[in-house]
DNA sequence: CTTACTGCAAAGGATTTGCAGACTA
DNA sequence: TAGTCTGCAAATCCTTTGCAGTAAG
């Protein structure tokens, strides 16, 4: 049941360019225990002062160059059009989705990692994955 | 306004209010071999004259109150942020992506049915689920 | 120094909404 | 007929981009 709870500063990317605005846009979603938008990752830059005078557009700029280097996923949860970015760590991570109160629930393990996949085309050469589990969280069923 | 020739593959959604332009959106989705966007399924109905001086605004309206009565699926792929709408069957699919042209190929079958899933808080009652594979399709690897 | 990165504001694209008129049940 | 649905256009919301100044290596 205990849980570390030491942060450890990831290191910052090889081959990208460190700038103040990255690093903070990187801080924030290293240390995010879930997925973040891009307003949110804004919004923490600003009360952390990590900085003044940020740009929005930096914020997407940056996550940009992280998503184009393989380092941060996004995806659009469903009943939300706002896309959401997450640093993909070691072990990936995937969420049940609570439809009513939108919140985020992790699941214990990828439920792909015991099963074999398959496409019609057997020439497709599967990289990667989304899931995401819809339903109602203890709250609001 | 008189009704066209239209082949009823599939029966009217029940307590729907039917109208000749959720009619049209209906009869697009539910021939679709893959999921379409608002703006295909706008473009399909034109193109098929199911009628003139339909607004996109209807189509977003239609596609809202199927999604609202559980009727078809949206979601947002990878790589591309419009979302795509499709209607829910018997059997429901899976798609694998080409991160390169970004096509869609089909999956055999749903990787969860033979799959036990648990979230970290057991009382998460799961109602749906997303998955979406990524990679590159024959020409494309 | 040189080139890439940033802030700002304006543009873009997708989706939504207000309103008056049209249509379904 | 009553109340819902639609077309149109304007409004929003999220995200991207052009440009000139600034900072990282």
């Amino acid at each position: 049941m205990s849980e570390k709870n030491i942060k450890e500063s990831a290191e910052w990317p090889e081959g990208i360019k460190k700038t103040r605005q990255r690093e903070a846009v990187f801080q924030i979603l290293v240390n995010a225990e879930e997925p973040l938008s891009a307003h949110e990752i804004y919004r923490q830059i600003e009360q952390q002062e990590l900085g003044d005078g940020y740009a929005i557009s930096t914020v997407y700029r940056a996550l940009t160059v992280f998503e184009e280097n393989d380092l941060v996923v996004k995806s659009t949860l469903m009943g939300d059009d706002t896309a959401v970015y997450a640093w993909k760590k070691e072990a990936h991570k995937h969420y049940a989705i609570c439809l009513k109160c939108h919140k985020l629930v992790p699941l214990q393990s990828c439920p792909f990692e015991h099963v074999d996949m398959h496409t019609k085309d057997e020439d497709f050469q599967i990289t990667g994955h989304k899931i995401e589990l819809y339903g109602y969280c203890k709250q609001c069923k």
